[in-house]
DNA sequence: GTCTATAGGAGGATAGAC
DNA sequence: GTCTATCCTCCTATAGAC
């Protein structure tokens, strides 16, 4: 616990939340993200020592992994995976990805962080070994739906289609935080998804749901998580 | 200089040059590759002190940017995009995919650097936004062409399936980095583009092409260079 | 061109007091 | 739970001799 004040009156604060907190601004900060990210400043920004700060995390690593993990927590609440279907969940991620445009730090860390946590040594391996099976097998479902309603444009293996949707999403980010004029990463997925999905475009209802979404994001708590996916 | 027995027989060669080639293997070796790589270790493995490798490369940063020249040499003997037109680049690319799986430690490089070299304080920085853009450039004439013979599928403009292009071929080895089992690479770049051009799977063109490229990249004397693209 | 020596710093982690 | 003190490792880079 820490004490703090906070709008005139004294509050009283977790510490190991302000700490993930902390270290999600440190390690999205770039260059460097979580490698040049030091537990020394997080421990600053807590005001707190190193040594405080490693009473709650036993490592950097473990921290790393608290700071993902809440941000999953976070993503969960506000693009579910389990309650949409079909061409609704592609749309959603085309919405994720305009979403995503806004928050350039989360998208690099993760972009650097998957690339680098592709060798099994890295802390977070693990950790995006299952966030990419899970991202890709919700996908392939969606496609499957999709298939199953008979909207599918050529024959192609839901979760085929799957893969190439995630690589898709994540090599857009790259170009894209390279340089930010060579592509608008929403355009560009949408355009991908026409080439599969009869009728991907119904104006009237995409409309809707991007009303609906883009409220909804506005209003969410912690927004900036669903870059996680 | 640097005096060195290969085959028995007292053979001088270019430090700058073996710096380089150490460069590479520390700097492509997971994890960690650039920033994990010490000047320590590629000097001890040119076989001389820290302070004598910075003669030749006044600081870390210089020494990747030529390990990264260096490669780009190698490719353009390899895949030259000014040589190949139309359909028959892009089943360069494919090819080039297949051989990508084939050295994941450099593909772990340029994918890991370009997420890293995102940042515009990066050292390689620079370096990638050319690079980018002159693939960009290169598969867009492709593309280009493609539509000039009337072989375009859809209604596609050149520059963004381009962009859509570099972005599987990205996000592709980042999902097969991982999890080399969740997707090939070759196989789904493919498949892509048989979304957008006719008759793309031509496959008598095909095997004379695939045994052409074969023998190249088999023979070829830094394959590995190919990477980079 | 190459070496020795060394400056000068950062970072992760631990021990033990309070 | 938090701090002080401290250790140890590792790095980039420079100065100056040979």
């Amino acid at each position: 616990m820490i004490a703090s004040r906070a709008r005139g009156s004294l509050v009283m604060v977790d510490t190991r939340e302000v700490s993930v907190y902390a270290g999600t601004t440190v390690f999205t900060r770039m260059p460097g993200g979580y490698r040049a990210g030091s537990l020394r400043e997080i421990a600053q920004r807590v005001g707190m020592s190193e040594a405080g700060l490693l009473h709650h995390f036993k490592n950097k690593s473990t921290l790393l992994l608290a700071v993902l993990d809440h941000r999953d927590e976070q993503s969960r609440q506000i693009v579910n995976f389990d309650d949409a279907d079909g061409v609704e969940t592609l749309r959603a991620l085309v919405k994720l990805a305009r979403y995503n445009a806004s928050i350039p730090g989360v998208i690099e860390l993760f972009c650097t962080l998957s690339a680098e946590a592709t060798s099994p040594s890295h802390p977070a391996h693990e950790y995006f070994l299952r966030r990419y099976e899970y991202v890709r097998e919700s996908i392939t479902v969606a496609f499957r739906r999709i298939a199953d309603e008979g909207r599918l444009i050529r024959e192609i293996d839901p979760y085929r289609a799957a893969v190439a949707t995630t690589a898709m999403m994540d090599g857009l980010q790259v170009q894209w935080l390279l340089d930010p004029t060579s592509t608008d990463m929403a355009d560009a997925l949408a355009e991908f998804f026409r080439g599969y999905v009869r009728g991907y475009d119904l104006d009237a209802l995409e409309q809707l749901l991007d009303a609906r979404a883009a409220g909804s994001l506005v209003n969410g708590e912690g927004a900036g998580a669903v870059a996680s996916l």
